[in-house]
DNA sequence: CATGAATGAGAATTCATTCAT
DNA sequence: TATGAATGAATTCTCATTCAT
């Protein structure tokens, strides 16, 4: 899946973006100095310079790492031949186990994105539209299909993913409810509401 | 159902108030310096903390004007007798107004409450809590009542606060969707969710 | 001694030097803000300058008052007809009295003139050597009669102020040692050394 | 007795702190700015804080050098076993050498230790303390053997160093009087006093 | 007399970035 | 690769003083 062979370099780059992701989820992007994070990384300022060449190409590597992670896991789901609801479904639950494992990169995404340069902005954004639209498509086909009852798909999946991301603002994944439990329940409101008919 | 009446200092606090927001949402709260908020204000950067002491007491006082004015609608949707379903879907109308007439400020509530001095993260976050407590209240009585279909009446707050909170990200005032057809949208989403049955 | 009768302006002034002095003593000249005088003085900022119309002004004030008081005292007793001895003693048990009655003053005085206007400058310290100079012209007039067993009037002179000007860094008007016994001690030791002989 | 070999950081900071003193000396530590230390050392402002972390360390680190070096003087002489008189006399020479060679930063010191961080003040206050108790501990040694005729070794110290050391407020290293004539007449009058008897 | 608003200059400090070694 | 020194621009905040009302 991975590389499992990666140079000195790129160990030491990890590193700082991993020490990086700690310190902006704890302090925010601006709060945290490079000093901040040399400290962390254990290398000094000069020498985080040579694998990263300005603190906005840390914060647009943090991005990429999960967002890029992110669009293939769903890409292979998309490109899978199921029904719209099964689709939905493994889309879903990807999405969950995402926000999952990335939770403190997706804090900063929606809380840092407008510190980014203007070109990697738009890489960025691009991206995220790519997501979205993964989830716009399944709910497209299935609207067509006659399977969804929805008037938009593009609204009904900002509801979907609002509902979910917001998971981050809460989520502890200690907490006593299990990932997969926590899926089921979405899932069921987002399928069948919380009216009892 | 405003004062008509009000000081000269008020006015020229709220102009800084409605300035800093602005120059908030558009730059973030780091990236905007005291003297642009005083140059938007048409005012001296002296000038400026004759009315706030502080560039965090901007940022609370911003969250303080939506927190409050938002909880009190809420609060008054709360205490009218209404049935569980009657109730949620009030509740539900106004969190939407709130969301379209406050977005800029839950734009920056959502990316900066960080910046918060300890004590007034403590004071935000608290209001925060009671503002969601008032649908977990509402989704519990219902629950109780055999009127909604749902586990755990927290973790349903939490998806329907979160898929209308994730609304500042993408709504548009002027966009082909007025508010109340949004509103009519999600309301059936939530209630009966997207399956066709 | 003091006028009776002083206009209400006069004795806001007084008010608003004597809550200066305690400042300064506690926090410094530079520390302690106009505001925090005006505040002590249950006066506002604009009020203030109707009364004074520097911060350095403040601070000669509470210069002048003592040293002007100091020197007045001093010099009564140089025109009395004495012995040089008792000419010294007297002068030192007035001066001591004075340390006594002045210590936040004096306390300021030795830390803060260099704060004072060149012109307010060059009049304190005009002041600050009458007052000295009264000293040492009684020691010279003892050392002349012989009375006196010492080289140069200038440094001994500067010997006894020193001692006694020392005690403001110590001296505790609720200590267990009276000022009168102090002023014994002192002037014993002045008078005959340490030395057992 | 100094090391001869100092790392070039070592040379930079000593040329900073010296740059500080003078300045601190002529316009007190308050009119001197970072800005004004930085060019008077030849360094940038931000240079500056690579040596130093905040205008108060300056401030500690030239009472730090002067109080340490004086202290380590006198505890030499303190353990030397030397009789009473002889020791005392000893300690007052060095104790006027002290003030010889420090002029300045005792200046400072006298004038500026309240500008001291908490901690720093603490620490500062316990050295002069530690300092005092030497001369305190010297005169009771003969106050008991019955060679000083005293009544309060305490007492007695702070005499003695009052009259030494306002002598930087007149001192004048480059004056016809040489130092060590100063403290023969000094010497002199603290063990036999001023009166002829 | 008194006030509150406003000014403008200056202060300490931070920090991303560069570069000689 | 790695370092520590250095830079320079920016930033928040303070404050003595003025002045219209």
């Amino acid at each position: 899946m991975t590389n499992v062979v990666q140079s000195k370099s790129t160990d030491r780059k990890v590193e700082i973006l991993d020490a990086a992701l700690t310190l902006f989820v704890k302090k925010g992007f601006h709060r945290t100095s490079i000093q901040d994070i040399a400290d962390a990384a254990g290398i000094t300022k000069g020498g985080l310079y040579h694998y990263l060449k300005s603190k906005e190409e840390i914060l647009f590597s943090l991005h990429e790492r999960f967002i890029s992670e992110g669009f293939e896991k769903l890409k292979l789901i998309e490109e899978e031949s199921l029904l719209p609801e099964e689709k939905l479904v493994k889309l879903l639950e990807a999405h969950l186990e995402i926000i999952h494992d990335y939770k403190d990169a997706i804090t900063i995404f929606y809380k840092e994105y407008n510190n980014l340069s203007p070109e990697n902005y738009k890489i960025v954004l691009k991206k995220r539209d790519d997501y979205e639209d993964i989830f716009v498509n399944a709910l497209e086909e299935g609207r067509i299909n006659g399977v969804f009852n929805i008037e938009n798909s593009r609204i009904t999946s900002f509801f979907i993913l609002g509902a979910s991301n917001f998971m981050y603002h809460w989520y502890n994944p200690n907490g006593e409810k299990p990932l997969d439990e926590l899926a089921r329940i979405y899932l069921n409101m987002i399928k069948h509401g919380i009216l009892n008919e």
